[in-house]
RNA sequence: UCCUCGGUAGCUCAAUGGUAGAGCAAUCGGCUGUUAACCGAUGGGUUGCAGGUUCGAGUCCUGCCCGGGGAGCCA
């Protein structure tokens, strides 16, 4: 079957210029003259309105078109006559693929909730917003990939299945095909694990951090991209239980290095975007205009400069804030992690925009992480943006044996598991740094999308695993 | 998990403890190169579930379920 797709039609056809489209019905008008079928086929934000003049072979099958139904069209452009649309799609042949009952249809020509549209998450892709937001969702995958080819770096495939349960990322979701119902014993009493599929417990990946370690230390510079699965109860507007993550890591560089690749990624992603997607933010922008940037916005956040500032700069200004006055629900103190209206505080009234705050306290981060030479604080940075909050999280790894058993060892992390990731500080050590960065709150921050179950085809959070 | 607000027609929402309503959608008719079209008519309800108080409960009380917002955990 040959169709042209409505987005290539509307930019390259002419008038006069023959096409054939498909796509689902949006809205009907029908006149004494002239019926005005509007559809969409996905490719783009605008939708083609086709003519149907009285008394044709399509004209009878008019009664059978309603919102939502599917249908086949082959005909030619022709400038508008009405406002609102430069073409119109005068239909000589026309074919209905699927019809869909009015009354039974649930989406309307009128807006609906995004309440609304989550229960109906099979039909809601068929909506401006969430093609809009599935469009840009895509454009950004494509320019994760693009960014990090661009410099060479190897995308890494990391496990989805694993044994490592002490990672300290989150609550793990455990893997087994034993029997619920008759669960095999041990000679103690527990679970007996070497009856279960891998001879041992085994659970989905909360990050690919680790893995990408090694091979980023022997590749040099690696990436990860995919599903990531945490089991924490949290319900909020910003966490998912199954959600994509990004995870570069380099080796021979540090935390200056870090720092410049995340920010020169998320400017990236905001050139790309605003490239590639202008149609859809500026009907995001429109639609929600009191949550969603506008397009001239992450056009400037693409050649900015982020701001930085350290942990204790942060704490400082946040001190200054409390003691002329301002409320904190929460106290203000070093060595306390920083809370979410405290970031939101550095992002909308100290930085207005983007902020990356660097070396954290050891004792509120992970193992992991590079002791500084003061003894009290880490090489860490978190990107902080308005509204969304910590959108990255990244570190120089501790890449000297002693200082990491002795870290693990105070945090009572046991080593058995952990060999092969020692082994990389025994066996050609080098300094080396990474960072995650959750591919829903980038796509949240870019749409303007509140809640991020709308950037996801099938969200996965606590009670809630539907189609 | 905690705090808070809510759940009434397909959707969005009204309704002092006293006969459950409107707009949109749907159906039928009218009008129209229309465009969130417009005008008229019609149908549509176990008020989330289970108890309780009361002569009488959508409204008050208890428990549970579901949803929004905020918080914690984090990306």
């Amino acid at each position: 079957m040959q169709r042209d797709r409505i987005k290539k039609v509307l930019a390259q056809g002419r008038a006069g210029s023959q096409h054939v489209v498909c796509g689902w019905v949006r809205t009907k008008r029908e006149t004494k003259g002239p019926a005005f079928v509007v559809i969409n086929d996905g490719s783009c934000q605008d939708n083609l309105q086709l003519v149907v003049e009285p008394d044709t072979a399509a004209a009878a099958l008019l009664p059978r078109i309603g919102t939502g139904a599917a249908l086949r069209a082959s005909g030619a452009l022709r400038p508008s006559q009405g406002k609102g649309q430069q073409w119109d799609f005068v239909v000589a042949d026309l074919e209905v693929y699927g019809e869909a009952d009015p009354a039974a249809y649930p989406l309307q020509k009128k807006g609906h909730t995004l309440e609304f549209l989550r229960e109906i998450g099979h039909l809601r892709p068929r909506t401006n917003t969430f093609g809009a937001v599935l469009r840009v969702r895509n454009a950004l995958a494509l320019a994760v990939h693009e960014f990090f080819q661009g410099r060479g770096f190897v995308w890494a495939h990391t496990p989805i299945l694993t044994g490592s349960d002490a990672e300290g990322a989150g609550q793990l979701f455990q893997v087994t095909t034993l029997d619920l119902l008759a669960v095999p014993r041990a000679a103690d009493g527990g679970v007996d694990y070497e009856r279960d599929f891998f001879g041992r417990r085994a659970y989905l990946t909360v990050s690919g951090q680790l893995e990408a370690e090694f091979l980023a230390l022997a590749l040099g510079d690696v990436y990860t991209f995919g599903p990531t699965f945490r089991a924490e109860n949290s319900n909020t507007a910003r966490h998912l239980s199954e959600f994509w993550m990004i995870e570069p890591e380099m080796a021979f560089a540090d935390l200056r290095d870090d720092m410049t690749l995340a920010e020169d990624f998320v400017r990236h992603l905001c050139r790309t975007v605003v490239e590639r997607c202008e149609p859809e933010l500026a009907f995001l922008a429109r639609q929600y205009a009191e949550t969603a940037l506008p397009v001239a916005e992450i056009a400037r956040l693409a050649d900015a400069r982020f701001a930085h500032c350290t942990y204790t700069e942060a704490v400082a200004e946040l001190e200054r804030a409390s003691g002329g006055g301002r409320r904190f629900e929460y106290p203000v103190a070093w060595g306390r992690d920083l809370q979410s209206e405290h970031e939101r505080f550095l992002t909308d009234e100290v930085f207005h925009g983007p902020v990356i705050v660097t070396d954290y306290p050891r004792q509120i981060k992970a193992f992991y992480m590079r002791s500084n030479d003061d003894g009290r604080t880490v090489a860490a940075m978190d990107v902080l943006v308005p509204r969304i909050g910590e959108i990255i999280g990244g570190s120089q790894r501790e890449e000297r044996l002693d200082r990491l058993e002795q870290r693990m060892s105070e945090l009572g992390i046991p080593c058995e598991g952990f060999q092969w990731y020692l082994d990389l500080r025994r066996f050609g050590s080098a300094p080396h740094c990474g960072f995650g960065l959750g591919f829903e709150r980038v796509v949240q921050y870019l749409t303007g999308m509140q809640n991020i179950r709308d950037v996801i085809p099938c969200p996965r959070a606590p009670r809630e695993i539907g189609i």
